[in-house]
DNA sequence: CCTATGATGTTCT
DNA sequence: GAACATCATAGGA
């Protein structure tokens, strides 16, 4: 076992985003950025070290608004079958807040065999099948029936198995080749690359899931984060569909739309 | 970079 | 039968 392994105590990273500010401690930053190296050079990662890096429960326990502030900079680690972990950092999510919310799956506290899992605990993926061939995933918020879509990832790990798997699903893959931004930029194209279906991942818990986990990441300063109105959703109405519930790291090349309005009166 | 259009089939009413 | 939390492609700037 290396040294870093045993130097770094398991619940260290656990809660570090749960406390009520965002900012780090110094020397939480430190570990982060030597386990941020670690990533970057493709090491094996032990089996505690990744143990270390995963959120718990208690990090799921907020509303959906929160959530998909806290989301971002965080990362989307995905296990295959065959022992291949990709890795991305997530840039944009979208706020369900549910019952309350005209596009939420669960407008009014309906509840149908599609979005049971949105009344599950927090922290359980919500994939669902739309447009005749494409998932989303999301994840359940605190409040029963809200979640988060997670809509674009950026890659840091693990490109090569991403291409692949998108590439099994466009004729044209081989004149044009994927750029890195392009395979994690949106909802569906993320839970191609991942491969993340309704079949393996509905209403599974991320917590403890060999498979699919969320990883404690950058801190992104609020400076840096885009507020904006969600994606296809216009059938909602207007009254929803106005509301800003967008959330995305500003300049990140993976972000799916961009709302150059909202940038700007940021920038003053 | 941008906009327009067709593909596709599950899920719900 | 209608709606759909989307994407790949073609073509223009």
């Amino acid at each position: 076992m290396a040294e870093d392994d045993t130097s770094v105590p398991s619940e260290y990273f656990q809660g570090t985003r749960n406390s009520t500010k965002r900012s780090r401690q110094p020397e939480d930053k430190l570990e982060m950025q030597t386990l941020k190296k670690r990533i970057e050079a493709n090491m094996p990662l032990s089996i505690p070290l990744t143990e270390a890096l995963r959120v718990g429960s208690d990090f799921f326990s907020y509303d959906s608004i929160e959530l998909a502030n806290r989301l971002l900079g965080c990362y989307l680690v995905r296990k295959f079958e065959d022992g291949t972990v990709v890795r991305g950092m997530i840039v944009e999510t979208e706020a369900y807040p549910g019952t309350t919310d005209v596009a939420s799956h669960t407008y009014n506290g309906k509840r149908t065999q599609r979005n049971e899992a949105m009344y599950m605990s927090q922290g359980t993926s919500y994939v669902y099948f739309t447009y005749g061939m494409y998932y989303c995933f999301n994840i359940v918020a605190k409040i029963p029936g809200s979640a988060v879509l997670i809509r674009a990832v950026h890659p840091t790990h693990g490109e090569e198995r991403m291409v692949i798997n998108r590439a099994s699903k466009r004729k044209a893959a081989l004149t044009r080749p994927f750029k890195s931004h392009e395979l994690c930029s949106g909802p569906s194209k993320l839970c191609i690359a991942f491969d993340i279906d309704k079949l393996q991942f509905n209403e599974q818990n991320l917590i403890g899931n060999n498979f699919l986990w969320i990883e404690q990441g950058e801190n992104i300063p609020l400076d840096q984060i885009v507020t904006s109105t969600r994606i296809g959703i216009s059938g909602a109405g207007r009254e929803s569909a106005s509301k800003l519930l967008r959330f995305y790291v500003l300049s990140n090349p993976s972000v799916s739309v961009r709302d150059k309005a909202a940038e700007l009166a940021k920038a003053k």
